[in-house]
DNA sequence: CAACTTGTTTACTT
DNA sequence: AAAGTAAACAAGTT
């Protein structure tokens, strides 16, 4: 499932096939994968809206954004907001449409890239403008800050790992890179989101984009991507790890279920208490 | 076949 | 009233 890391390697990949080649056309397979506004909801969308994606067709693709887990492409004048989903992903081949091609951008020359997406969580988004790709998100979590700026942006009664999935806190963290930044932070991810103390937003100010960074590093060329780890290794610390031995301090890794999703944590390495 | 996955919305509870 | 929690939902894979 794409996190930031993921979505950051698609738009790099995407900047590279498009961007300075002009459109010939534009394929809309999956009428409900372009949507007038992020939402879960599928709707049939309205035909000015559909009319105005297509007339990407002629026009350069100009540029490429990203601000967490949403990217953007510029055609033209206009901005499209790409959201992977669950199941998002690219392909650049020729004009057969993939298994799930919801959207197609044909380059001059005929190469079609297409956004794929199985589950169709994701979707196609018109922006008003470039700076709309923020909106109601907190800052990247590419970006570094310092511990206050980042214990700023938190408070209440919520566990620290519940808080750092809001988006509209901190932009990009998912549940995987939640997990490992709090492991490589040494906090107990239940721990209530006020009561973390000032060194412990410092030296988690420093882990999540480190973490960030150290995943994106690693992540393999676009073509290898595959979303569902399928018995292959797992390469993270603590995530999907319920019972396995820390490799810091060998304690036995727990897991637990917050806001729905499961935490995995080491109470050897994140203490309950400070 | 039930569990699992993300992000959003809706409906409750504190 | 506001903040927080939980469930539902979109749809497919394992």
């Amino acid at each position: 499932m794409p996190e930031l890391p993921e979505v950051e390697t698609w738009r790099r990949a995407l900047h590279g096939w498009m961007v300075g080649r002009r459109l010939s056309a534009i394929h809309v397979l999956e009428p409900t994968s372009v949507r007038a506004t992020l939402s879960t909801r599928p709707s049939p969308p309205a035909p000015s809206l559909l009319r105005s994606i297509e007339a990407g067709a002629g026009c350069e693709v100009v540029g490429t954004d990203r601000h967490g887990k949403r990217m953007a492409i510029q055609v033209g004048d206009a901005w499209w907001l790409v959201h992977l989903g669950m199941t998002g992903r690219f392909e650049r081949s020729g004009s057969e449409a993939p298994p799930h091609a919801r959207v197609g951008w044909e380059l001059d020359g005929g190469e079609v890239v297409w956004f794929r997406d199985a589950r169709r969580f994701g979707g196609v988004v018109p922006l008003g403008a470039r700076g709309d790709l923020a909106d109601g998100l907190g800052p990247d979590a590419l970006h570094t800050l310092d511990g206050p700026q980042l214990s700023r942006r938190f408070s209440g009664r919520r566990a620290v790992k519940v808080a750092l999935l809001d988006q509209g806190c901190l932009a990009g963290l998912g549940n995987i890179h939640a997990a490992e930044a709090l492991w490589r932070a040494g906090i107990d991810p239940r721990r209530p989101v006020g009561e973390v103390p000032p060194d412990a937003w410092e030296r988690l100010a420093a882990a999540i984009p480190a973490q960030l960074h150290d995943a994106l590093a690693e992540m393999p060329s676009v073509e290898d991507f595959v979303y569902v780890t399928d018995g292959g290794d797992n390469p993270f610390a603590v995530y999907g790890r319920a019972d396995e031995p820390c490799r810091r301090c060998a304690t036995s890794i727990q897991r637990v279920v917050q806001g729905g999703r499961s935490t995995f944590w080491c109470p050897g390495c994140q203490p309950a208490s400070p």
